[in-house]
DNA sequence: TGTACATCAGTGAACGCGCGTTCACTGATGTAC
DNA sequence: TGTACATCAGTGAACGCGCGTTCACTGATGTAC
């Protein structure tokens, strides 16, 4: 039987995640503390540990619930384009929903992609929920290519054993000019966003998302135009 | 008289810089301790406040110290390059300066572009400082733009009255298209690095300063090309 | 349907730890006359 | 050049704090017969 104690133990997971999320969004990602989880809880600092076997288990299903978070929303933006074929409205609408989720928790977003938490190795549960939203945006690469977009930059050496690597996780025939210009939009994207979250902009850009949607559309003149 | 006093104090002052540098690289950016660096001196920990008088304080210092050796080192390598016409050239020593110096200090870039410390509010004092390493580059677009370089992307309304006090504070002509160019392009190299020094890259770029040259050539395409 | 036992969520006390900061002090270095 | 006083670097003890984690426990919920 699934029973009332698996049901109660399945919410009381999940309410300590709710609760650890709550407490980052105050104190940030760092400050976060098992005592103060437990105290919000209601519960005997000791009693967490029925939950999470340490502070880097729970760390770490945060990060994958984060990841696992981002990831729907990105995947949700793309899928809403119905016509598959319109790759600048997919491109807009995936990107745009990265940027909407780290606004919407930042403090998420400093723990994904802020400093590591020191000490703090991620286990490998992590790949699979942090590769979600950057495999909706290699597939709207892929999308592109079989309807015949090209692009034509040269590609440094050295980085085509890396982007053999990404073909492979794509499952599709991405030439090296498309993922390369895709690789470094993808951290032209991710480092516009932090320089915002992480105050860089302040005096310099009153309208960090007027920034932001230039870059994506740098980034759709440089990946969508050339078809034959 | 200068003192011998004063002297011991200078040197006492710069020798807790270099040892929370030093804590920094070993433990991380938020791990830095009063108590730790008071012992490392060989002081008792209340000793540290004739010197600092909080650890924020500490942590201002150390910002502004950062910000200035990053400064040093991209003013340096764009210095280096004697033929002040050689764009190019120029835009590749300062960008390469960037990463390099990242490399080299990593809790230090972490420190200056990561997860800001939770609770620290950065003074005024580190503005100055913070804007050398991109007046560099704001420099470079200027003498750009002065030699015939010209750009003609169209640039989103809301981002103007941000990109004329970034010409003000170039103090130079610069054109809405250069300056936005600009700023995107500053997004990626920051983002590139963040990618790499905070394991994005792991199991996806092993030649991370590859995929950074490809990130400063795409942008020398963009912002060096067209002249008249 | 009822009883005997096993499971396991949550308790409460304790461990050892390191932290930032304050305060009254000592004794050496510097300054004014 | 010598004395009297002021400055100030560094001491040592103490404050109150919060943390992660362990451990033996109680009592309610679930399971097997």
């Amino acid at each position: 039987m699934s029973g009332v104690r698996e049901r109660a133990r399945a919410a009381t997971t999940s309410e300590i995640l709710r609760l650890a999320r709550e407490q980052m969004a105050a104190e940030g990602a760092e400050a976060l503390s098992l005592r103060a989880i437990a105290r919000d809880l209601g519960m005997v600092s000791s009693g967490i540990y029925r939950y999470y076997a340490s502070r880097d288990e729970l760390l770490t299903a945060l990060i994958v619930d984060s990841y696992n978070r981002l990831g729907d929303a990105v995947e949700h933006a793309d899928a809403s384009v119905r016509k598959r074929t319109e790759f600048a409205a997919r491109w807009r609408a995936s990107t745009t929903a990265i940027r909407e989720w780290a606004m919407a928790h930042p403090s998420e977003w400093s723990l994904l992609f802020g400093t590591p938490v020191p000490g703090y190795a991620a286990p490998e549960d992590t790949i699979g929920p942090a590769t979600r939203y950057t495999l909706v945006l290699l597939r709207l690469l892929a999308d592109m290519v079989a309807a015949g977009t090209h692009h034509s930059t040269t590609v440094p050496r050295t980085l085509r054993a890396d982007l053999a690597r990404l073909r492979a996780l794509a499952d599709a025939d991405i030439p090296d000019a498309t993922l390369a210009a895709g690789l470094t939009g993808w951290g032209a994207l991710i480092g516009t966003i932090n320089l915002e979250l992480f105050g860089h902009l302040h005096n310099v850009v009153d309208t960090p998302g007027a920034l932001y949607d230039a870059v994506v559309d740098q980034y759709a003149r440089i990946l969508l135009p050339a078809r034959t």
